[in-house]
DNA sequence: TCTAAATCCTACTAAACTAATCTACATTAA
DNA sequence: TTAATGTAGATTAGTTTAGTAGGATTTAGA
């Protein structure tokens, strides 16, 4: 049931243009977002070209150049990006509503495997396809003013690192992990939860 | 988000010997299990091991041999079979609750990533581990039922066939189709339906 | 004891996929 | 003109997947 590293790479680097651009950053680019999260950036680049191609983000070429997401974040869900970079959510081919295949069992109606995993499918679908960049950008921000760590690609840090008001990182980091512990709300999920309470 | 064929085979096959325990075959065979769900001999053959390895089939070798289920269906979870032959639920490491890996990712606990993906983990698990090999038997069964087909590995079958009750196939799987197409329970899921409800 | 039928064991392989790297080229701001 | 950037495509090393092949071992029954 895997993410590849392509597709987390993907999504990282959406969720770092959306935080680009809810700072006030115009372009972004590529050796940036890589150093940013520690990965590859010839990788990145192709990667970059994939999402560039299905309209996703938008390049401004030469010097000074860079990216910048093509489309409001909140218009970008998780599970086009994921089915873009990995192909279908659902586990097995037959229980993809986005591309149906036939398995190699004789009687799909009587399948019970086929049932169960039309659930999964559907559990995964009923999350990725709910929540978009803009959800995942919200929750990131939020943490990160919470811990009052500075923003990435924001231009006043850049600046000004303003290191005295920060909280040490240890501190922020149990903060972080204490807020994870808490007791899930099991149907709902632990994003919602921390897009619906302002305190977390 | 995929499914392997080795797991998917490991599932098939199990759910067969649960079926076959269900209606009173003591043995079954590679080779039988094989043709009935279609999937090559051989490589069959290995992922029976594994799944011998791991206690949750028994053999009995030479002539007349054949394998069955070591213990009741109702103590093997599906994610406890999917974990032993794919690995891990979790989409990404850093949120797999069995098998923890760090991610690139420099700050967990500020990933907005991260919690979406334990999100999709816990949906996954929230099902695979709460279903069992005896829930997917129960609603395979029941759905054969239904529909007045034989059911596989019964003793009887192989002797009559009763072709005489069966309602015609393409019938059988236009009923089948409008039982899945029925609205679903968001947050319940197609299999509880299904073990809920007689009718279907 | 012999044979057929079954599991068990080990090795091998072709193809696909993953995660990159490498090289060269095109575009643009300063 | 130059340096920084994106664009494009080829190549690659390693891993995984989905098997195949061949025989060794075990057992029931003739």
């Amino acid at each position: 049931m895997k993410l590849s590293r392509r597709g987390e790479y993907a999504l990282r680097s959406l969720i770092s243009l959306g935080i680009a651009a809810e700072v006030g950053r115009r372009l972004v680019q590529v050796s940036e977002l890589a150093e940013n999260e520690q990965l590859p950036v010839k990788f990145l680049e192709q990667i970059m070209q994939t999402l560039k191609e299905a309209g996703l983000i938008e390049s401004v070429r030469g010097k000074f150049g860079g990216y910048r997401l093509a489309r409001p974040a909140r218009d970008i869900t998780i599970g086009f990006v994921v089915r873009l970079i990995d192909g279908p959510l659902a586990p097995i081919g037959c229980v993809s509503q986005t591309a149906y295949e036939k398995c190699t069992c004789p009687d799909e109606a009587h399948c019970g495997l086929r049932m169960l995993m039309l659930d999964v499918r559907n559990a995964i679908a009923g999350i990725l396809d709910r929540y978009t960049l803009a959800d995942v950008v919200e929750v990131t921000l939020r943490k990160l003013r919470r811990d009052n760590l500075p923003l990435p690609f924001s231009p006043e840090a850049e600046a000004a690192p303003a290191a005295s008001v920060r909280i040490p990182a240890r501190q922020a980091r149990k903060l972080a992990r204490q807020a994870v512990a808490t007791r899930l709300n099991e149907t709902e999920g632990v994003l919602h939860q921390l897009l619906g309470d302002y305190t977390i």
